[in-house]
DNA sequence: TTCGATGGTAAGTAAGCACTTACTTTCATT
DNA sequence: AATGAAAGTAAGTGCTTACTTACCATCGAA
């Protein structure tokens, strides 16, 4: 006779091979963490919520510490080839600053929404200093941020853009994208206050910075009074 | 003889009186919350860097959970009376958008600068769902995306404005400030990226937002071309 | 059919947690 | 000087935690 496969709480057929009930907890984990943090979910409810006891947790990752690690390998390597400014790598050649900004603004919106638990996860650990916080600024935050300057310096010298500080600009255009993404993920998750489609979104901030940015018209009759905002270099041609 | 007065590990000296060891408590579960969270923060280590024993803790606030709300009443109390938009309250009557807007994004970041265990205070308590989290939105957030709204609406009618979605502008704006302080306060301690003053950085980011947002020219070719920047009203006497 | 490797569990253990109890010390009043 | 209330503590209590041990179940291959 059949031996009756038991079923447990997820639906999901006891005895799995040890890979998938690895990859199983992991996920079960990561879910717990980005809601409760490290500290805030215990071992016994990972075990729970993955149907199985808490014995085979520590099976497959020696310590809770271990288990953590894991997923801010899994994360990372899930996040990490791409590179957001590969994506836009044709409309940084064609010097495209909408395709550029927008393309980035929208990946980044994306990214966001169809993984809220990555941000939680990001923010609990920069809050707990743990090591992803770091791993991901060194990994990713930086290079964002060298790229997206050396794009600005050279629309720069091409007279498209004003001559601000390339990293206040940066930090500007991320900070409206990151802190939209929060208020979405974080603080008001029905969007009652804005809502707005990250189409939308992406291309008003676009359009805001990209207005901020922009070089004035020069209206050749200087009365340059505000010399102060165009800092431009007369690039005498 | 003098009993020679016990000197505790604060250099306080021992036997407070009441009022004076409660807030004592209070602040310094303050900086542990804001550094380690609520879970990550044992009333243990409450106490011994209090200088008393546990009981004392337990003596001034019946539960860890009462400890942290205490801490968010007093934040609170700190924090309310605080309208920030009450500052540029005359920038807002003279309609001066630098002032109004520099305004803002100078306090926040003066703000954030001189208490950023409330930030992290506030960021752990999203995460955690506390009660903090929604009371600071409703009673702040809220508020000034109202005011500013409500503000942009105005200056939208006069023509000085975009027709832009006020909210998505005020989420732009607010977005690049509190990036900015997130960023000083959690991510890049050192100002390893990007080291720039409260008002370089305030004068920056209402640059960027209030050329982002100006009328076009109008290309009515009436010359005054950049009506933009310099936001002197005409002042038509 | 047997057997060893692997998936899985029940029932621990020691340490740590929030919180309590029973007691002592200090000190401003009368 | 006596006293009573308030400031303070040492040593618990029972529960939870991360982690372990000793054992059972299932399965594919020899």
């Amino acid at each position: 006779m059949e031996p009756q496969k038991r079923i447990n709480a997820n639906g999901s057929a006891a005895r799995m091979a040890g890979g998938e009930r690895r990859l199983q907890i992991l996920r079960v984990a990561m879910r717990l963490f980005s809601q409760r943090g490290f500290r805030g979910t215990t071992t016994k409810e990972i075990a729970l919520a993955a149907g199985v006891s808490e014995a085979m947790v520590f099976r497959h990752f020696a310590t809770k510490e271990e288990l953590y690690s894991a997923i801010l390998d899994h994360k990372a390597c899930l996040h990490d080839d791409l590179d957001p400014l590969q994506k836009v790598a044709d409309a940084i050649q064609r010097k495209d600053d909408r395709a550029v900004f927008e393309g980035i603004a929208l990946d980044a919106l994306n990214h966001h929404e169809s993984d809220p638990e990555f941000q939680r996860l990001l923010l609990h650990s920069a809050l707990e200093e743990h090591e992803l916080a770091h791993m991901f600024w060194e990994k990713f935050v930086r290079r964002v941020y060298h790229s997206l300057r050396t794009y600005i310096r050279q629309r720069q010298r091409d007279g498209a853009m004003k001559q601000l500080d390339p990293l206040v600009v940066v930090r500007a255009f991320i900070g409206m994208i990151i802190h939209h993404s929060l208020n979405n993920n974080l603080w008001d998750r029905d969007r009652e206050l804005l809502k707005i489609s990250n189409q939308a979104a992406a291309r008003a901030f676009t359009n805001i910075l990209l207005n901020g940015v922009a070089a004035k018209p020069q209206a050749r009759r200087n009365g340059s009074a505000r010399s102060a905002t165009l800092k431009r270099k007369p690039s005498k041609k």
